[in-house]
DNA sequence: ACCAAGTAATGGTCTGACCAAGACCCCAAT
DNA sequence: ATTGGGGTCTTGGTCAGACCATTACTTGGT
């Protein structure tokens, strides 16, 4: 008999959306699909590929969920079915769902932040441009109103922070920053809305963020990381943690 | 007339496999679903939710490709739609594609890898178990082995940089870590096969190995960090833009 | 006690139909 | 010639209903 160490693999047994959805990676890997074109309509699709518009369908939505598609009724230019690229949304959600499923403890996700953001803001302190700065002192300026409510205090941080991992010029640096980010902002917004110092709160990270504007305009790649890295550590540690018990119950 | 300079933001036109969704995730988000809990059959859902099954299929879809769900046919136990945890199987197929597409140009790949890995191997050193050790060692002293295939050769590395992103035990930052590094692979594997002096190459790469599990046996975060860095941003600098050219051939 | 055929539950697939949004075409009225 | 409006076609969105394949449990015979 032959060898029998070579485990025997079990067949992949393959779906028929996994299947069109091959098709199509294969496509886009290949290079064939570009940022921009179309696919076929879908009963087209179905006649190419031999399947049901249900199994093309169902890959259609695997795409669109990882943010490779964008799909609109309707004829003319703008509708269809075309490859788009909108990854930070897919991650975003992705990242959403594993965090709420405590696959991610929010130690975790801290840690993961500290690093992104600390990368984010050494290269936004290295590559910045003035359009850049602008776009990060907007929000910064913003959130010095002190009658500012507090969601929109925290949609200008979030924006603030965003602002910074954009201005380095790495997409996927600055997607994935910026998922981990939107991943938490929930949790971040309760736990604003549970302060009763509130405004101590607020302007310890008005400081902070001024001093990391500061390093990032400065060009100081060193302290514009530190300041980051410290920044949301800092904020979790001290804030985030005494208050949010109750987030995710635990299992009964 | 009322202030208008808040845009008219259109309503979200809400598709109803969208309204599956959003019902199944507050389920997640609440807590109300944890990793292990079964959902009702697919059968079960339509009636309950008042949508057709093509609906309710094409939700789970996206619930599946984002490593949320994990769906088998038949009856009895492991059957059914449950609630599994396989982030970075979901990451990894997004970043694949998005690389592909060159949202995310090989630089700026290079870019987060350096930092994740820096990162996942500082942490590594700080907190790394005998087990993870020898995780670690495994595929680090299979690279050894001089007539091994450049594929498996790169199959090793791999083992290797993920041993490493899991000895940190941040589930995120290794998911991350893997993704990137699993995004990249079809790359890396295409550069060994071009390489005339593969020989040199590997030993080099097997040097720095050592290094880094060195540095992480030892507990030395700064140079476990350094080392990783360098290691990663070398090989790319040097070997892989040497060669890789025609990957992703630009359009006509 | 054990094995085999039967059966029920479940996801996977397909067909065919209709709906709604959007863009284009064509004709009538100005 | 211009403009306005309605018809129409394309396209994705949704649905109902049926059948298939896999899996585990049940039942009955040896």
């Amino acid at each position: 008999m032959a060898d029998m160490t070579a485990a025997w693999e079990p067949v992949p047994r393959s779906r028929t959306f996994e299947l069109v959805l091959a098709r199509i990676e294969e496509q886009i890997i290949a290079g064939r699909l570009r940022v921009g074109d179309r696919l076929p309509p879908e009963r087209e699709l179905v006649d190419m590929l031999g399947v049901s518009r249900a199994a093309v369908r169902e890959a259609l939505r695997v795409l669109e969920a990882q943010g490779v598609l964008r799909s609109r009724v309707g004829t003319g230019p703008s509708s269809g079915t075309v490859i788009a690229a909108m990854p930070d949304a897919g991650l975003t959600q992705l990242l959403r769902l594993h965090i709420a499923l405590a696959n991610f403890p929010m130690d975790d996700v801290v840690e993961a932040r500290a690093t992104l953001e600390r990368a984010s803001a050494r290269l936004a302190a290295e590559l910045v441009t003035e359009d850049g700065l602008e776009r990060i002192r907007d929000p910064l300026l913003r959130m010095d109103d002190a009658s500012l409510p507090r969601e929109q205090f925290n949609d200008c941080d979030t924006d603030f922070h965003v602002a910074i991992a954009e201005a380095g010029r790495n997409r996927l640096m600055a997607d994935m920053t910026i998922a981990v980010r939107n991943a938490v902002r929930h949790t971040l917004l309760t736990a604003f809305n549970k302060l009763d110092d509130w405004e101590k709160v607020a302007s310890r990270l008005r400081a902070e963020h001024h001093a990391i504007y500061e390093a990032i305009a400065a060009g100081d790649t060193q302290a514009a990381g530190d300041l980051v890295e410290a920044h949301v550590r800092g904020f979790h540690q001290d804030i985030v943690k005494k208050i949010t018990d109750g987030t995710n119950p635990p299992a009964p």
